[in-house]
DNA sequence: CATGAATGAGATTTCATTCAT
DNA sequence: GATGAATGAAATCTCATTCAT
């Protein structure tokens, strides 16, 4: 939290909607959400909105681009760092983990309703979004690959592999942020449960 | 009240407002779907659609309701007929893949943007809903402790582990039905990989 | 109150309509209440409500025109029973405050949105109501003349003190059954109000 | 904010909406006047009436409270400047006459349905309203007081006194402006009768 | 950059009335 | 007589977006 009385140091115009949108989007979803409220809860002008991000669509691109390229960028620093294959997929776990906590505001738009608005056919950003999902998938399939090249994780199909793991994260990260009950803390035994299931030895 | 199935009837005015929603509810979303749509859909005056439901939620608790108590009674079903804890939960997970795939109109609806609408505070619907999540995330864990108690599965939290299995097939049947990506048949993926994670010998 | 469950003595449905339109209109207003719920006080269906009355008006065209003749009768016997001209007034004034304590659910209809649909230029009903009204201000403007001519009422314009006291005796009566305060019983008031400013000899 | 009266400006869109739905109410009635008609009349979108009042009721308070203001506003000054309790009461009622040809279309928006709607236990209106009434109650009875001190003024209840000064205006009031006859103007008889009714020498 | 009044298309909902049974 | 499902016109209100200042 900043001062927000400071001269310089206060936020842009910008900042405060990307903020404010965010935070309603996660709470009442996106389609739920009215840009008037965004403009009430950032202090700015509706107009203020419009003038930076032209529509109500590309505020969400905003966030879910940002959010993606952050997870994308920190899942693989994670992994890159890890002495195995298998390390790698577990220090990606753990990333995603942690991730959910941090930036937990974000993160709930993603998966409250999933920009499906920004999938359909005829949207102009399908494609930025498209993208970073084929990135993501990409980067468990390959390390799971790599796992097996260097003996960490049994002989499974690798994308089948990533799709279950994945699958998982987003299913868990949906109940833990959105759920109406306190689901408590499973990182320690996702882990194990997923240590059990790939790694060569049992 | 009539006979439903005899001759003439072919399909009650109600129950084609309810296959109208469901497969538009399905594609584009709940909130993104006019009730004007739903009536053309259906081919009944819109008027027809607020005598039978009172208003737009209604819809959607019907089709979340009639889903909810199939999906329960089928998993209990499956469930019972099982020899021993570990059986009974591979037989849910079974369960789970058919029911997506036969009633995969209704599923996308749930899972697309999760019934939020109804879980709101103030909604009339609450509880209609949160009693049907309560009895899901219970039936996981009573078995998992009774397959400990048999010793078909190992010791772990039961409730955590059930918090894990619900998520991930959650999160899988969110991937399989809603990303624009193909997803191949990953059931016995899924069977093998908790088998490897739950039963006792590893 | 009848009986409800002896054979012959329940109402009939259309009594029933009646009863509870007089009830919903007086506490909500004629536009305000729809027949649906009319039906539903009654406990019968909508269509049988327009089985006995043909549209929503002619609910309120029975009410109003049952209540008028109630009170012009009741207030003429009144009259014809006093000894001169400002005793009928008197008398007129005193039956006014017991009508309105005892049929004010009919007259709380007739006080709050006065049936202006039924004054409408094309409405059926306008010279039904028309007609009535006449009636009144004939009444009070002629027991006036009478007053003048035995003595007892002073020598004023008859027309403009039957118009007074209609208006008084309107007003009064929306302030006691419509206002949001607890008005005290002003009859006896009211005579006197009257008397001052009638009689001959002040 | 930019000055209202110089050169450019003849009306608000605001302004204009006020006057059309003014007029709109007092002949047809509030619940009979769609806001489209009200758009239409005043030449702006509909939606531009929502803009300035959040909902119909919001212009239908906005007129009462103007209304009533002025008119406690105005009955006050009047007595004022009256020598005595009996004078600053015949004031008020020569005001009440004058304001009713002056304002005529504000007052038979409050005199044709009365705010019920802004009455009601919920409405977030009540207090508005609710407020101004007792105001003038209060007004009608504290003059009468001031009579009855200063010896121009009987000795009666003063509160009953002050509702029945109250009742009769406003039913001479809708008498004169919603009725379906012609009235004479009853200014000089009214005063007339209540001084009648109200001087301590008869 | 920033504003906020204005827009108008469209959404949900209400409701008097009809009609086949 | 009585019913209640069905209707469709109309009403209120929402909201993303534009634009003059």
């Amino acid at each position: 939290m900043k001062q927000k009385s400071e001269e310089k140091t206060r936020m842009t115009r910008k900042e405060a909607v990307i903020r404010a949108a965010t935070e309603l989007f996660a709470r009442r979803g996106y389609s739920a959400t009215p840009t008037s409220e965004i403009a009430q809860a950032a202090c700015v002008a509706e107009g203020t909105i419009f003038h930076h991000f032209k529509t109500k669509e590309g505020i969400l691109l905003y966030i879910v681009k940002d959010m993606l390229d952050a997870y994308i960028q920190g899942i693989e620093v994670q992994a890159q760092e890890a002495g195995n294959g298998l390390e790698a997929i577990r220090g990606g776990i753990r990333f995603h983990f942690r991730f959910i906590e941090e930036r937990s505001g974000e993160v709930m738009v993603i998966l409250r309703d999933f920009p499906f608005q920004l999938m359909e056919a005829d949207s102009p950003f399908r494609e930025v979004v498209t993208t970073r999902f084929f990135h993501l998938v990409t980067f468990f399939r390959d390390y799971i690959e790599v796992g097996q090249k260097d003996g960490s994780i049994r002989s499974v199909s690798a994308e089948k592999m990533a799709f279950i793991l994945m699958g998982m994260l987003n299913g868990l990260g949906r109940q833990k942020l959105l759920w109406p009950l306190k689901i408590p803390d499973l990182c320690q035994e996702v882990l194990d449960f997923c240590h059990n299931s790939l790694s060569k030895k049992g």
